[in-house]
DNA sequence: GCTCAGTTTAAACAGATGTTTAAATTAACG
DNA sequence: CGTTAATTTAAACATCTGTTTAAACTGAGC
């Protein structure tokens, strides 16, 4: 295993459970068991290093994503919302094969891409990746019309705030339900259980147009 | 203006910018014209800082939150879930009298909470003020007892998350609503988008039971 | 005016942070 | 083998972190 994929791995676990600004890269070289001075040998920076972890997802999911979502938009035939969240679980779920706790991972980064470092990861994967979001935009038109764009703009954004809020408490989630109703969650079971959620939310009636203020 | 509060005022501020970890004393004491060693005085420590600036606002909301959702739970009507998630509305736009963009802050620092600092603030918040959470969880029961205790736990999971995550990234998204569509938000616009989606969200068709795993 | 608790202040503390340096080691290639 | 480039290493860098110290100041109450 190359130095550059071992500070990749230990990153990546840190950042997820403990966040970008709180951990330190002495942590990750430690737990990588390289020399401190590696990371800004092999990626320059810490800022580096963090939009390097995101790649390695981003790189793996969003062709596949980009499939799924191309076969809803060049079907003939309507999709239902749930079909078109459904386009997610294979791909989100195909990254626990491409590394252990994959999915979960990522979807914790998201997270905290949105909220550590003052969104300068947001505007990084948006820019990035823009297929992607074009994309879903264009399956969630298509399995309801009557949706204005501004009603998707903020119907897809509560649903990322679904989807990555959930995911950012993973592990405090799995605590809960085991100790409150004794049962024990994994990443499907969760995802079982967002989807109608959100199916629902994005389905959910019109509403009027948007309250300007002056 | 007392040192104490104008400590508080400041803290709250940058705390809901740049979360609790990306925050130091000395940024917060410069904005308050005070001196460093003052938060360590009149709080002790960083930490109990952070406690004093959520309880501020727990203790101004959970009052009129208690009222609100007790009104619901009283009522022999059965309430809609938009009901429901109505009485939410007053009492978190009456922080914006409370202190210049009270809410928003509030339900940005809320999100913190779950991400930053490994927890302790969710476990603060769930300790501290558990009657919130059972009243709007009885106030869900009536609106919809078919959904088990299970169901309304994620739903609410979920929803919180939406909440949280939308007004996280709230300058963001004003910012977004007025460049691609030339439309002015302010947070009751937001609020006026969200309740249709979280209220169909937790009011979507109930799943089937959770997916044990092993 | 004196006393004394409450508060503010400047300075220092020890430790952690990201980054850089220059020497040592390893690998690649003719 | 010899040379050159790539990589690893230990050490130091300057800066920032939360916290503590001890002296200075403030304002009542006697």
């Amino acid at each position: 295993m190359s130095t550059k994929n071992k500070i990749l791995d230990a990153a990546e676990d840190l950042f997820a459970v403990k966040g970008f600004n709180g951990t330190s890269l002495r942590e990750i070289t430690s737990q990588a068991e390289v020399n401190l001075a590696a990371v800004n040998y092999h990626f320059g920076s810490k800022k580096e290093l963090i939009k390097a972890v995101m790649s390695r997802y981003m790189n793996e999911l969003s062709p596949r994503l980009e499939v799924a979502l191309q076969k809803i938009v060049d079907d003939e035939r309507q999709p239902t919302l749930i079909e078109v969240f459904s386009a997610f679980v294979d791909p989100l779920l195909w990254l626990n094969e491409f590394k252990h706790n994959g999915t979960s991972n990522f979807l914790q980064l998201l997270g905290r891409g949105y909220t550590d470092s003052q969104g300068f990861l947001r505007w990084f994967l948006t820019t990035q990746y823009p297929k992607v979001i074009s994309n879903f935009v264009e399956a969630i038109r298509k399995a309801y019309p009557e949706l204005t764009p501004e009603d998707i703009f903020w119907r897809l954004h509560f649903t990322m705030g679904t989807i990555v809020f959930t995911m950012s408490s993973n592990d405090a989630l799995i605590d809960i339900a085991q100790n409150d109703f004794n049962k024990t969650i994994d990443i499907s079971g969760v995802i079982e259980q967002v989807i109608p959620y959100i199916a629902a939310g994005v389905a959910a009636p019109i509403t009027p147009a948007f309250s300007a203020s002056s």
